[in-house]
DNA sequence: CTGAAAGCGCTAACAT
DNA sequence: ATGTTAGCGCTTTCAG
């Protein structure tokens, strides 16, 4: 009821056209600020749009051009930290240059992902942020390739050869953890990870290994690898833990390799009553405001999610401008957080200064 | 370069017409579903939509109508749990009636929630779903209401007399908390808010303060309410804890009222040393995945989420679809999750079982 | 049962 | 400097 009485329809700017005595052509070219307007008509026309609360109608006006001022985003999931810094940065950066973010969550599946994208192709949007649910080769890609559609890939995702990519600098940053733990004198490392992420799981992977082993070449690496979901994890991880405690070799450091990862490994160390960082150490890929309220804080490898976010639009917006030239690929440095989670191996148990609870 | 070769024009329901061999509005028909259609036409046009991969322009389609179908959705913020899984349900729900969800953030900022408003009002949106950065009586309702938008109100709300609304019973729930600490022991307790939130963080209070005083009067009740910001809040919360130190009347137990604050309070605790339960005990309203792997586990209010989104599109859609009557006012039961992180006053400091560390 | 015509609100050529 | 014309891609009367 109340919600009805208002429902006048909006003018149009033939409205504002008659109402300052010119044509809809004249008030379009007011609005687009073209020049060559006589002043005194412009002010006209101004002053009606003012009187009448006049205002584009964007969808209108993008009808008439080829593309529309708008802009995908497709992600994985928005209930992460990550990602939903992510959108709010991508939103902001669209707004600046005039456009309008249409946001999507794929939910982690690369059916819906493809939907999505079939729908922003409907669209027509100008552009198309895509954070793949697994990599870059996926369908959704395939998609955009096929279609010719604009667009930039993030996040889970290293190099392709259609489409720029920026995404953090997995392979660094697991190098720097190694050198983290391996300095803190651990070896023996239990790494967990999700096989979906495919190519950035294997850089995480493979940065760690590789530096871990060429500084501590006896360093024993076990590697979790979950192919499916986050579920199946938990058991995975249990099976892990329970085999090495009963044979009494079970690793001094954890490093997981994303973010519900770490929390299955905390939540794990829970169960098993093991504190950090004194009967195991950890690290996770991704980092969280609470990671560092809690007690102990926990170490993490923070991504560059505004680098990733204003490069991504940068280059998009190249394209969308008509540049050409080949692919390029980009890679953020992450900031690796070296929190209280993290310690020394066979440090003597429950010792720890500011460790008790 | 690899971007634009494919980028030719994508096939209007003309070209299907003219490849089926009948008119664009037959075309129009059989694609509504419009059952008065010669079915050897009809599938005459299907093989030509199948054969030119043609999908409707949403976008056009919505022009010729009345209201587009796109449902604006303006949240706080994108980056907590709590809004990004509301995003998440509301675009499931949005999607199941054929609609598309375009969301955006207002960043905790009257302004620029009016501004969102009017950009969504500019694209002639169905209806919008805001979840008010202050309350139901911001400058954002206000424009809905002049402009005769249609929408629904969530959260930060209690009720209005122009929109429906839908929240979590906020004094409900809080009254369940008082009970839980008190029946603790509990005999001081400091509740901890965002004076912004206005409605709702009174409801949380209130429901809160009636029902501990009733079932202990003599319980005291400290109040730190930060007007702004929640850096404030952090400094303000600093300032309690020295006084009350000093004076060795500290409170047993915290109740945040929102999860900023829940952040705000354990990193204080940090900072002190304090240990939960045994040094103080914690409450806070809105769970996170983390409150549960943590060691202790966090206690906190869950809200009705998924009941939350659910409900608001229900009523959200009656309005579109033209019912009218008294704008209704909802509100979802949250649960209350008692973890580890409250005990009883009074406990032996750190002498708890699993609270090591 | 079907198609021609008339737009939705706007912009871009092309005349004037 | 401005208006006229012709659409963008679609749907919807309304004759046939």
């Amino acid at each position: 009821m109340a919600q009805q009485e208002a429902q006048q329809r909006r003018p149009s700017i033939h409205d504002v056209a008659s109402h300052a005595g010119v044509s809809a052509a004249t008030v379009s070219k007011v609005l687009a600020g073209v020049t060559t307007v006589k002043p005194e008509n412009a002010q006209r026309v101004l002053d009606a749009v003012e009187l009448l609360g006049y205002r584009v109608d964007p969808l209108a006006s993008d009808m008439r051009r080829a593309k529309r001022r708008i802009i995908g985003a497709i992600m994985p999931e928005f209930e992460s930290e990550f990602f939903g810094q992510m959108v709010s940065e991508l939103e902001g950066l669209a707004e600046q240059r005039g456009y309008t973010l249409v946001a999507a969550s794929s939910r982690e599946s690369e059916t819906r992902e493809k939907e999505i994208l079939a729908r922003m192709h409907d669209w027509r949007v100008a552009g198309v942020v895509l954070a793949p649910v697994r990599n870059e080769h996926g369908p959704a890609a395939g998609f955009m390739k096929a279609n010719g559609m604009t667009g930039v890939l993030i996040d889970r995702v290293l190099a392709d050869d259609a489409f720029d990519t920026v995404s953090a600098d997995s392979a660094a940053a697991s190098a720097e953890v190694a050198r983290a733990l391996v300095g803190e004198g651990h070896r023996h490392v239990l790494v967990v990870g999700l096989g979906q992420q495919a190519a950035t799981v294997r850089a995480r992977l493979e940065g760690f290994r590789s530096t871990a082993l060429e500084l501590a070449p006896d360093i024993r690496i076990d590697v979790v690898l979950c192919e499916s979901d986050v579920e199946p994890l938990r058991t995975l991880l249990r099976d892990y833990f329970s085999k090495r405690e009963a044979g009494d070799d079970r690793p001094t450091a954890v490093y997981s390799l994303f973010l519900k990862g770490t929390l299955v490994a905390l939540s794990e160390f829970r169960r098993r009553g093991w504190h950090c960082p004194n009967d195991i150490s950890l690290v996770g890929f991704d980092d969280a405001e609470w990671m560092q309220v809690t007690w102990p804080a926990i170490a993490a490898v923070v991504q560059p999610v505004r680098e990733i976010a204003s490069n991504a639009m940068e280059v998009l917006f190249r394209r969308i401008e008509g540049e050409g030239g080949p692919p390029t690929a980009r890679l953020e440095p992450c900031k690796v957080l070296m929190r209280e989670s993290v310690g020394s191996p066979g440090s003597v148990p429950h010792s720890g200064g500011g460790d008790r609870q």
